[in-house]
DNA sequence: CGGGAGCTTGAGGGAAGTCAACCGGGGTGG
DNA sequence: CCACCCCGGTTGACTTCCCTCAAGCTCCCG
């Protein structure tokens, strides 16, 4: 996390006088903050110890009094039934807020719990408050959550309307944008998710995301080595999922970071 | 809707001085906003002709450039794969937005269309988010995103890993308790979605819709007559349904509506 | 070397989908 | 004013996608 300034190029002096572990995350993405308002997040914020793979940022039902903000690793939010069946209603990408909702509400109604080793920076929720007050870092939280809600109505529509094979590949093109790998074929990337993950993401059983995956890698769509993916065919593969990038509204994003970067 | 004073006790008469069209809805409700505030949100939204049942309010990938408030009737957020097949992402009761996330979107990446005949009002997105520098109110919008977010959250609970008849009763347990029906078993309220939409909602067929009903009937969780629903026990139905209503955070409202009103 | 986590395979079953009718009622146009 | 039509609901027969159950396999790690 520790970056030293004379890895970037020399452009907006100004804006790189901190460096914060926020730094890139989607929190500053959007392009809502000034350099004041970006300070007084750092400001307030607490680096933790990282989290080991698999254990629980948070049970269901938990009081929680501070937003917890993903810097490195993957995670996700759950539900489950009384039966013990559970739903992934989120994954949790490096600069997602994993409890948004802890800003307004006492008690989470979901779980969360990490993939691998996570690093989080956690907000006490009266900090993030009043942190609100600004009117960038107040839109930056709605604009967050509105993309929250966006992505999710994408999964219900996988969910409700969608064969596995559909769905997979939706996930797959989601994710291939969310971690910014670039759009051209052959996109590649790290891919921790076991099959029971993905399973509780899809809505399907283990063994059936397994021949899934099988027909997937057979029509040449994915290839899988040791944790990473590659996508030889994006092109194909959102057809497939029926993937429309625009409800991610990562062009504000990559504005935003041109914007304040003048690179990429 | 068409609520007149008498019919609320004497209290809090400076609360009372305006009747706005946007009174008890939920744009009011969560109790984040001052008498100030509402008296500048009441200033900035105009009321529209009502519109007619089955209409499209917008379309999928419309530029929207106001936010809409339903005030009256019922429409529902959906959105489409490219073989037509639809999903519906939300169900919009009186007082809810139907596009939130035009505050920060240009784009819609979903439709809105009425069930029955609705009334809106609509803020204009430049006015709404000039309100938002007023705390309460940018509040209150994060507020209702985030519950939109909950809902949603356990839309794909049910879609993901619930039978059909446990989306079902699940669906009426939450309706209920939006619409603000009592508690006590034997409730009752208007019902206006058809098969066709019910399954949208559920991601299931009309078809089977139409025989997890009749599954509901015979099981006498469900009483249906003209439009109009009756839950004879809703204790049974939200252990079917595996409803608990804390997701709904409700609570904070009617918290708000007894600290404002004194009632209820 | 044993054990567990994650992956793979096969056989059989079941919940929900598909296809194809039919019904009943309310609106409408001839 | 009646006939017609269309929408929404209902029913039956058949299909299918995905689930369940039950193993066995392959790593990796202690």
């Amino acid at each position: 996390m520790e970056q030293s300034v004379h890895h970037i190029p020399f452009v907006s002096r100004t804006a790189l006088r901190f460096s914060s572990p926020l730094q890139g995350t989607r929190l500053f993405d959007p392009g809502l903050l000034s350099h004041e308002e970006k300070c007084a997040l750092d400001g307030a914020i607490t680096l933790k110890e990282p989290i080991k793979p698999h254990s629980y940022l948070a049970r269901e039902e938990q009081r929680v009094d501070a937003l917890h903000i993903v810097t490195d690793g993957w995670a996700f939010r759950y539900a489950t039934t009384k039966e013990g069946r559970r739903q992934i209603s989120a994954l949790l990408l490096p600069g997602d807020i994993a409890n948004l909702d802890s800003l307004m509400f006492d008690e989470l109604d979901y779980g969360i719990r990490t993939i691998t080793e996570t690093t989080i920076v956690s907000l006490p929720k009266e900090r993030a408050l009043a942190l609100a007050r600004h009117p960038g870092i107040a839109r930056t939280f709605t604009w967050l959550g509105l993309v929250d809600n966006a992505i999710l109505s994408r999964w219900a529509l996988s969910l409700g309307r969608k064969s596995a094979i559909e769905r997979f590949a939706h996930l797959l093109c989601e994710l291939s944008v969310r971690l910014g790998v670039g759009d051209g074929n052959d996109s590649c990337f790290a891919f921790p998710l076991t099959q029971e993950v993905l399973g509780d993401a899809l809505g399907l059983t283990t063994i059936h995301v397994n021949r899934t995956m099988q027909q997937l890698r057979s029509e040449g769509l994915i290839a899988t080595d040791n944790r990473t993916i590659i996508l030889p065919n994006l092109v194909r593969l959102r057809e497939v999922g029926g993937f429309d990038p625009h409800y991610l509204h990562a062009a504000s994003r990559e504005r935003a970071l041109q914007a304040v970067w003048g690179i990429r």
